[in-house]
DNA sequence: ACCATAACTGTCCGATCGGTCAGTAATGGG
DNA sequence: CCCATTACTGACCGATCGGACAGTTATGGT
């Protein structure tokens, strides 16, 4: 045994990672991370307070990016804050693409429910529907857009009448898919 | 006691409707349920077989009309498809919006970690900054799907690569926005 | 060679979870 | 009035969770 002087605290932030992208935070055990690992599951709580406590090492960089991302936009106004907002926050989504999936990573649970039909395989055909069945990358990326779009915002706690957001989710829509309302 | 022959069942899946809501599935106990209801925990499983029973009779008719939309959509091609699959996808997330809700309600949980500074704050300023800084219904709404559409594609499985992805999502986004590229 | 310290583990603990079950209280048709 | 059926409950159960802790093994400076 005796593992050459603790490589295994990086190795548990790496399983940790992967777990939790896969099955979500609550959905993931001490127990299935040592067993990953290949350690006990005290050896996690030698090396880390709790639970918690791998999750904030895992999400604090992003954090503090995003934090970054918050103050250079604070002086900016108008026009220039949007058109810095966009890639900002792009590159923020992408560079920590592995972090934005643990956040999300409750859901598939939900998703792969039975008696809701085979919800990820109506997803793959409603996409292929939203990119007008083209594979082009602009409007494969343009369609899973428009999907994590109406379904974040519809589930966002704006409080707008369901009259006057469905003709701006539509319009605004329609626009992200490269076809403007006719 | 004695209530009028179990108006209890309604009142149970209305309060588990909101619970889930507002905590997500996993975040909420069959006696979180029983509490908000006014009754004990075992009437919940006299009335429904089990947790799992509660939730599919909450999103089953979200489901069926998502199969509907499915096989509305099959019939069509290009942009036909793309043009009906909109106000489809838009009519039945407004539709089902707590539903909805509850797909994505494990997520809060994590966003208000502490030590990622307050994120929902950063958040609303984001918001703010993709808006450019309006408070109109369009660019506020158009704000959040972006942010949505973003969070999402990123945190989905497509294989493309980071270079390929960010030059997209720029494009895409800021047309949501209203603001063609120049 | 020695030993203080760091690394690691097996075992136990209390809390909480979803779920079972025997038993009680109310209801409504005969 | 009676009684079968429905509605409901308290108590209990096994599993699993995150975590505590005493004890064991390896390491590296002296």
């Amino acid at each position: 045994m005796a593992r050459p002087a603790s490589a295994l605290r990086g190795l548990i932030l790496e399983s940790a990672a992967q777990l939790f992208a896969a099955h979500g935070y609550e959905g993931t055990s001490l127990h299935d991370i040592a067993s990953a690992v290949g350690c006990s599951k005290a050896s996690l709580l030698y090396h880390f307070a709790s639970k918690e406590t791998i999750l904030t090492e895992l999400l604090t960089p992003a954090g503090a990016e995003l934090a970054e991302l918050d103050a250079a936009l604070a002086g900016l106004d108008g026009d220039e804050a949007a058109e810095a907002a966009v890639p900002g926050y792009v590159d923020l989504a992408l560079r920590f693409r592995r972090e934005t999936k643990i956040l999300l990573a409750d859901i598939p649970g939900m998703t792969c429910h039975p008696a809701l039909g085979s919800i990820p395989d109506i997803v793959d055909r409603l996409l292929d529907a939203l990119a007008g069945r083209s594979a082009d990358t602009a409007d494969v990326v343009a369609a899973h857009m428009v999907l994590g779009a109406v379904f974040v915002t519809c589930a966002s706690d704006l409080e707008l009448p369901d009259q006057d957001l469905r003709p701006e989710l539509i319009r605004s829509a329609l626009r992200t898919l490269g076809r403007e309302p006719g």
